[in-house]
DNA sequence: TCACATTTTGACAATCATTTTCGTTTTCGC
DNA sequence: GCGAAAACGAAAATGATTGTCAAAATGTGA
């Protein structure tokens, strides 16, 4: 993994919510990097690819990103106001999701769920 | 509501699945019909506005909406193949986003769920 | 250390869905 | 019919994301 490549996963980490691409390159150059946009975009892209990263898409279709802790499925409770985001599980709706999809006939089932709210902080 | 309006969601009741504005624009002008992209756009917004059709984002952050059966809050099985989409209900999975975010201290809670699959007739 | 192949990078242009503008057309109330 | 208000549509503007391509960084064997 190049240098670049980490400055952008560091990046992340250093925060708790989802960020956008845009918002990294502005934090990155904001600490004095010289990297480019492209290579964000790049960044991000590998790094969702190798499940490194999660993404979700705002209500304006923004791609937005997060590094969690863990890279086994699960999901996310957002806060609408900071993004900051905590990473949840919920065994019964993974099941109620392939039971679902059996019952009408659907094969290779998968799901994205997010849920959404206002943080104790931020309320 | 006005006649173009109506158009929209006329062509938007004939399928089973979930269509984005430039399909629908697409659609509307193969039809013979002279309406403007911009005018579908607006027809779009005002009906996910007021409840009566539901609107999703592809994988690419495309918009694309569907005319629902029901104005309930209710979830959504697509076919990943032709868009079909079935409409599914979990109230288990209703209790769990909210009992997570009381959990962690997050207010005015909502969510966002859909499964993806290959429906029977594509498979 | 040196020449050369490979990978990574970033400035800039190109895409493409969606939104804005703004002048024209319809619709509505009277 | 008449004028105000709402709806339309063509064209331009936006803005995130991707494509291009030459320069810079890195690795490798001699
Ligand atoms: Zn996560
Ligand atoms: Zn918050
Ligand atoms: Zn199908
Ligand atoms: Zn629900």
């Amino acid at each position: 993994m190049s240098t670049r490549r980490d400055a952008v996963r560091q990046a992340l980490t250093e925060s708790t919510g989802f960020r956008s691409a845009q918002d990294l390159y502005a934090d990155l150059r904001a600490d004095g990097s010289k990297i480019g946009l492209t290579t964000v975009y790049r960044a991000l892209q590998a790094l969702s690819d190798s499940g490194q990263v999660d993404v979700l898409r705002t209500d304006d279709g923004e791609a937005v990103y997060r590094a969690c802790d863990t890279e086994s499925h699960h999901h996310h409770l957002v806060c609408r106001v900071c993004s900051t985001a905590v990473e949840i599980e919920g065994p019964a709706v993974e099941r109620w999701a392939v039971e679902m999809g059996a019952k009408h006939g659907f094969t290779g089932v998968t799901h994205t769920l997010e849920v959404f709210g206002t943080c104790a902080r931020c309320s």
